[in-house]
DNA sequence: CTGTTAGCGCGTTCAA
DNA sequence: TTGAACGCGCTAACAG
């Protein structure tokens, strides 16, 4: 691998002019510029971004933390926030920390190390305080911690919850269910409220219609089976995830009851599984792909030292019609 | 951020002394380690990587180039590579190809750069010649380029293709069809190999049974619906992976053929979204962690120069039965 | 406009 | 067993 210096003599200038020339930095003679560029493109030379890191701090490089990977939420999310950083020249780490804080403090630590110059937490279970002790540009992604400084994006869960749940009432559901997801999870949280906030005053409602899960399909094919169970005029379903809503909807067809017809289910998240089980996932599609494109953009900006012009984006959610609800 | 020096101020020594404790290299008076250690426990001191980097020319970083995160295959095989790499104090980037042999070159050049150690190459679609070319220590993933010089892991393709074709004869079916992954992928082409072994010299088999795909799911509905419409006495289908394996499935549910009653259907790859579909898909599953951990082992045995016993992997499949096809 | 030189933080001879 | 000093490749003053 040709150095600076190599191609400095080549061209014969100064390694500071060849510097000079690769990051457009102070003026450089055209002529100059030209023999450099000559001399570069002769030793086919490409510079060393370990040196350069070494001098200025930065390392192009960010990590990006997901509970795990395996779960079908993330990929995409992935995906977004790797095509984005690929774009902006920024090259990323993946980390899985199975919702485990200690992990994810930890890999933080080895990221530091590293010199990594920021970090996207998706779905994290940290405090803001530990975030802010890390020392480097954070970005809060999904399940989010409360706090006004931490720059965060998410999608209006209580909002669509609600109109989840409003959907199934349009469709002539009388006893609605939730399966909500687990305790620790804001978004679980805001919404099961969102539900809460439609259903609270029916007549039919009673807190037995809630159900809790752990936004995992096999738990929720089990309580779905107890629920329909004790509550067999039950005809409607919202459940907190996609996931879930594929384990109810396996559910209903262990007992043989038709979907959409006597029981309509519908899911949050937009996740491609929705798609492959038959009839195919009526849900409240969570904008994933922008979500992680955002959150890649806000890190970039912090990083390069713009200013945001906002820290909390609460994107829009969408209702997805599919199979699992009856058309209207 | 300490620095080294400031360890070797604080406990009296010179930063060499420091470096030796640190790596443990060379002869250390057992006092003065002690001195060492407690300072760098006192200025909770962690060495910056990038320096080592420097003088090392090692980053403990490799990559891991899928084609698609998002493609369900690849989130398991990824895991298990930041597992393994993570155990061994190693850091993992992921990049994205998207197949393309150009987007793969360039992503492997920018990783160069930087220092990387290796690469893990899943499904690539570069030549023997090209990988060789890299100058970093590869392990090439799944879908196999034919080269005998490159530590490569796979799975049986066409043992396991022939095993899942014996499967379905042996359930009793008399009309069996394959839907064959994409015509550039060696790993398609053994296992519809595989295929044709069992069935070229039945009395029943014609050329029109295997139908072109991509391995997704969409076009794989398409081609089954096309196919049974042809050939409405098809009773088994082996597809060359889950994805269409759960498009034909889906194309059987839209003509209301009876699973697994009337067609028996066989995936390849053991995914997840396999146990999401109703009826669960019965599958050949690939050990997919295995096989990722395996590469990452290797990959990282290359790195420290040890030696490899065994250059070529070919992991043993294994039939999951599960409702597509009959209890026997 | 261009060159010299001092870091960046650490590993590693080479002497002592 | 320890320390001084150089090198890894590049950036950023500071002089010219």
């Amino acid at each position: 691998m040709a150095t600076i210096r190599d191609v400095s003599k080549l061209a014969g200038v100064s390694v500071a002019t060849v510097s000079r020339v690769l990051n457009r930095s102070g003026y450089v003679h055209e002529e100059t510029e030209r023999k450099v560029l000559r001399a570069i493109k002769e030793l086919s030379y490409t510079p060393n971004f370990v040196a350069r890191s070494l001098s200025n701090k930065k390392t192009s490089t960010i990590g990006l933390m997901v509970p795990d990977i395996t779960n079908p939420f993330f990929p995409e999310l992935a995906r977004a926030v790797e095509d984005v950083m690929q774009l902006y020249g920024y090259t990323t780490i993946l980390g899985n920390s199975d919702e485990s804080v200690e992990k994810e403090k930890q890999y933080v630590e080895v990221l530091k190390q590293r010199y990594i110059d920021g970090v996207i937490l998706a779905s994290t279970a940290l405090t803001a305080d530990e975030v802010h002790k890390f020392g480097v540009p954070v970005v809060v992604l999904d399940r989010a911690l409360t706090s006004d400084t931490i720059p965060m994006v998410t999608s209006k869960n209580r909002e669509g919850a609600r109109e989840a749940t409003r959907f199934l009432l349009a469709q002539g559901c009388r006893k609605i269910a939730h399966l909500r997801g687990p305790a620790q999870l804001l978004n679980a949280d805001e919404r099961c409220q969102g539900y809460l906030d439609i259903v609270e005053q029916t007549d039919w409602f009673h807190p037995g219609l809630v159900v809790a899960g752990n936004y995992e399909m096999k738990q929720a094919t089990d309580a779905t089976l107890a629920l329909l169970k004790k509550y067999p005029d039950i005809d409607g379903i919202f459940a907190g995830n996609d996931m879930m809503a594929i384990g109810a909807l396996r559910a209903a067809q262990i007992l043989g009851i038709s979907i959409p017809d006597k029981l309509a289910i519908v899911g949050y998240d937009g996740i491609t599984m929705g798609e492959v089980v038959y009839p195919e996932l009526t849900t409240m599609a969570q904008p994933i792909y922008d979500m992680g494109a955002l959150a890649a953009r806000m890190l970039i900006k912090m990083i390069e030292k713009q200013p945001l012009d906002t820290l909390y984006y609460e994107l829009d959610v969408q209702l997805i019609e599919r199979g699992t609800t009856r058309k209207v």
